[in-house]
DNA sequence: AATGAATGAGCTTTCATTCAT
DNA sequence: GATGAATGAAAGCTCATTCAT
């Protein structure tokens, strides 16, 4: 039991230091972010930094990936075959705007590795196959809805790609916090790229 | 004239030095590449580096600014009042996707600057001005379109953010060299974006 | 009686410890050896190290000094008056090697002593004092054969000095473990030390 | 020539560091030398201490491989087929010797090496490399000496490995700095290892 | 104008030690 | 008695910058 409450203690604190780590790593990017200060940042000495997570580059890395699970996830929350493909596509782009809206810091670190993709080879490996996932299942439900007749022609997996990318365009245009009544507006817009009715 | 060669000659070497600067900060970011790397990349020594362009931030602005007047005229350079909307928007989106694809390292320093624009913030200051002059650009030729009656309705603004959105994603998702053809596929769905005929 | 179990039991840790840092205090050094290590190796905490021996310097101590009162029982257990000097250095010569090849560990340590004195200067003081208590026996031993007739003239103290020097010397330029028959064809030649019959 | 001068002011300057690093690696051992402790010794800043000789492994290895070769040179001054054996043996005894006593710091350098072979691996086998150049050669005289009559028998290769071992551990025995007049002492005792007359 | 030797601030990392459990 | 989480001193190293040549 004294064992169990010291396990929550230190898992807590793995958390809060990762939190901090994600925070200032995405805020300031690799480098310029020193160990002490994301030890100060969660409250503990840099010793215990490397306690939890190795070396510096062993954090960050668990700072991109432990996120990307669930990260994902929310993202592949829809049906690829659907009754009413319009409505589907509609409620996955809303819920997408949300999460990328929210998760302003997790995204800021995606698109350092992405666009230092060469430096984080490791880490861009592990976000570009979830990264996949996401095309394959927009580019499937894209498929599916022009079978049905209920979408307009194109190539699926470019559409999917040109999806993606506007979503994380959009992050960076909206680097300043932006409402999440901003990213709203952009959903009928985020729409067309499916093509008209 | 012997003046004159000598200058020419600083100029180049200036102009050396910071493509070889534009490269390696691109591809490795701004505290991952040393001064020396850049004079050793561009042949000269890093003390002349210091010479020509006083510190490495002062540099790394020069990277960002310098370049900037050049690709924002690239991007401006299509008629906001064009007789065909549609043709002209089909024109600039290929115009733009040349340079997008081909401009590789510049944009990834963009990227950058975008991405940490806390850090950045005096370069982000600068080319956040040059790009709200293509959004309101753009802009201005989707409300032109509209009430010529050759463009589908929806707030001007949102889709020109879109687009230039579309635009960044693009190039970020395209990390690994894309050819030239690759962006070309893209431009049909790009053309989506200003609504349906 | 259970009491004395308990005490067995942390003499047997004790023990163990300590055998585990002569190890690898001998084979990486003072400094290149972690109290983490030695803790690892002998299958204890490192809490229970610092229990057990106090601090790093400490436990170097002991595993120095500890074992010093039998190594040095063993290499004085010879006769100063026997009836045969050249037998008895014969003897002498033979049990020394064996123990010489036999405690490549905890010789390298003594190496280690002597050879940064200054470092370790408290040991170093224990070791000498050792170290001269058989140079002394030795020494009378020539004093009394030579006395006797039997053995060749010469600097007897002199004469100590270098025999325990070839056996140090041996023992460094057999760095890799040599077989003990390897040391005994040196048997002979040491025999030269004391001279011709 | 001002360029010449100021090569020779940087060959002076790594001489400098270099003897320093000897002087302190010797007393002190690798680990607890600091270069910081070794730059301020040699007066200069501890990043030219990294630009002359990379970093501390580097050092070290150059401490003890550069004087290396004047140091096997001296000892390998002798002539392997003498008119007289003896003659030339005691020769090489007292310029030994010499050395010996002379070159202390250098010395407890090769002790630390060869202490430690696995740790100074690299170093190892270079100094391993001169050591077995003496033992062969002193080996070589020996054997002539024998051809010749004027050396006694017994294993020649066996005698030169004990007279270099001796060497090294009267070096140990005589760790605090003994006058050359000691090492003299010796001399009459080390002839024995090469047999009576 | 150009060079690159020299400096030292500042970073990451290791590890002996302490102490609450 | 035993553990191992936590700390932070201290080390090596990198690199922007300065400045004598």
């Amino acid at each position: 039991m004294a064992n169990d409450n010291k396990k929550r203690t230190i898992e807590m604190k793995k958390d809060t230091v990762l939190k901090a780590a994600i925070r200032l790593f995405a805020e300031k990017n690799y480098e310029a972010t020193t160990m002490a200060e994301i030890a100060r940042e969660a409250n503990v000495s840099f010793g215990s930094v490397s306690i939890y997570f190795g070396n510096k580059e062993e954090l960050f890395m668990a700072c991109v990936v432990l996120p990307l699970e669930e990260f994902t996830k929310s993202l592949l929350d829809f049906d690829p075959s659907p009754n009413s493909y319009r409505e589907e596509i509609q409620t996955f782009i809303l819920k997408h705007f949300e999460l990328f809206s929210t998760q302003k810091e997790y995204l800021r670190l995606l698109v350092q590795v992405i666009g230092q993709y060469e430096r984080f080879s490791e880490a861009f490996k592990v976000v570009n196959e979830h990264n996949e996932k996401l095309n394959n299942k927009v580019s499937q439900l894209i498929v599916n809805g022009q079978q049905a007749n209920q979408l307009a022609d194109g190539d699926a997996e470019k559409i999917a790609i040109a999806y993606v990318s506007l979503l994380f365009g959009l992050r960076l245009s909206y680097a300043d916090d932006p409402s999440l009544e901003n990213w709203n507006q952009f959903a009928e817009i985020a729409m067309r790229l499916f093509g008209p009715k």
